[in-house]
DNA sequence: TATGAATGAGAGTTCATTCAT
DNA sequence: CATGAATGAACTCTCATTCAT
């Protein structure tokens, strides 16, 4: 199975698998047909299985890259050197955020499934959770956090947010990620009442 | 159809939108199968469509159930009057927001229809959104809160927590709906920095 | 699965039964389709699945039936009383290879099945040795058999024997199943050669 | 269609048909895919069709090439001319049988292919049968044989006793091919009863 | 001579839904 | 009020076969 090598090949594969994303993120798993995939891809049915073993099999694949794809941004953008100086509070947060929210913004099906349509959606949304409970511990042993608050709460708060925020505000284009990391960030640091935050 | 009216009909009738709302909690409403939800009725088949048009109409059946008690309880926790002096910061927020997680908490099968399953959720959410972007505003109103962060943001951040958080802390009975309700609203009110606040 | 109680649902699994033992006698497994036996059963085919789990499983099911029935015969004609006195020669051999024959004349349908189209077909083929091998060897300790033979060997040619004779002798009808015993046993017993056999 | 005249082409073709062979002696006919075929040959799929005409087009290839090989033997095997005096009784049966097997033995797939897979096996037992028929009618004749026997029934129990021998005791390797001849042309002359032959 | 890529046709199976009782 | 029995419609997947190179 799946013996194509030659550039045609890997242009239908490419195809199916953009087709796939899109009907999967619209309509779901089941009310996604292969027919509709093929159909979009401009190939026939047949087409599809020489590429992939199943519709849930495309589905898994795709569940994959967003997964790889998210935890890849969360540990890229964890690098920014710290330097000894003053960089504010929570920059790495903000940034990896924002950096998070920019692949979320440039691969908005893959998103949709692997935060909405997946059974796995759950775990990588732990992992996520993981990621940056990790960042608050941090700062928070750095002395720029409270210490009356579980971290673990607070990231599934966090995650919580991030994720609605993606599909409200982020995909629809209302808001740049930048923006938007920062908008959190500030909330979360500084929280609602008056005394102005310095982030 | 054959509106029923005796009292082993109206059980039979309760008894499958029990075990419907289980079920889709569960496993989702494609793949729960009228074939299931009889069987934990100990029903058959036909006794279903003797009390619901359709799959579908049961579903809708229960996200209107689940929509039309959350906005119930947004209404009716609402009424504690704002007596004379100062009640602390958001104790109307925070008061609401645990009347919601009690009611969440003693229908999670609901609940999870509502939110995570049906195609409503995102409408569902929204109103929601708007109940708390209104509260928000009254406090901002009233001088408690920051006037420089868009509350209608600030709300949709804080239905993705309070979603997020029912599922990974609340429904599995982790922290009470009291505590959460407290943690929250202090989080977003405060904020993550040093200096402690007093909510 | 398979819930069917009353006596309409058994006359269909019935049909159904005999209509796919038909088909696949005439046609094989593969070449059968669930729509022909269905077709033959005047049924649609989700009623095939009402009461079988697969074409497979009818099929199986079938097998099932005739090596159970081929056992059954077997045993059940190794009982006629072994007096004391003079029964001819092999009067046991003869009798069983007629039981079996009967047996064969009146299914001929899973007779097909269970030595031309199973899988298990060798196995069902190798009990049948076993059986004929244990009766030979009987006679052989009583002195009525040669015993410069294998009784093994010889067990493997007469099944060999008795499956041909079956589809091209009794079940067209050509021979009654006494008259192709008697003549088989005769032809083992006593060869071809001109001394008279006295059987 | 094509054709084809080089040595290379010539070479799959053998490699093909080889492939055919063994794969539909091992999984019969319906159950052996065309790829398994191209892929045991090392060939991509359309060489196949550059070959044949279709799958069923090698099948029934295969079977004829048994088919007439299984004539051949026969024919040839009939030369020995009868020499002056006794030759033991059938000592021509015997040989004929003894070559036959020897032709099973050496082309075990075909063999597979021709008694069990084809829907023209039983044609092909009939011819077999009726060359078997020729030479007991004619020892008949020489007065060797008892004539109160239908050498007609006879020689259908012989063609069911080899067609089992082949494949229990012949392709396993466990008799040798004169070995069986012999014990299988002594079994049916002199039966079984006591008085030893001399065969 | 050979193959990567593609497809038409069809099979088995599932499921929500209804008929007859 | 309830069910055993049945079905229409649809969907996933397979396979022999061919096109284009």
């Amino acid at each position: 199975m799946a013996r194509e090598k030659g550039a045609k090949g890997k242009e239908s594969r490419l195809r199916l698998l953009h087709a796939a994303a899109r009907q999967f993120a619209v309509h779901g798993f089941h009310t996604t047909k292969v027919s509709s995939i093929v159909g979009e891809a401009k190939l026939s049915q047949p087409a599809f299985y020489l590429y992939f073993e199943s519709k849930e099999a495309v589905f898994e694949e795709l569940v994959d890259m967003f997964r790889t794809s998210l935890q890849a941004v969360i540990n890229d953008s964890q690098l920014p050197q710290q330097e000894s100086g003053q960089h504010s509070i929570l920059d790495q947060l903000c940034h990896t955020i924002q950096s998070m929210f920019e692949y979320f913004y440039s691969h908005p099906d893959l998103t949709r499934i692997g935060f909405y349509q997946s059974p796995d959606a759950d775990e990588i949304k732990m992992e996520l959770v993981q990621g940056i409970e990790k960042m608050l511990r941090m700062e928070q042993r750095n002395g720029n956090l409270s210490t009356d608050m579980s971290m673990e709460l607070v990231a599934e708060c966090l995650v919580g947010t991030i994720e609605r925020i993606i599909f409200t505000q982020l995909l629809p284009g209302t808001v740049s990620a930048e923006q938007l990391a920062i908008h959190i960030v500030r909330l979360y640091v500084s929280g609602l009442t008056r005394k102005q935050s310095k982030v």
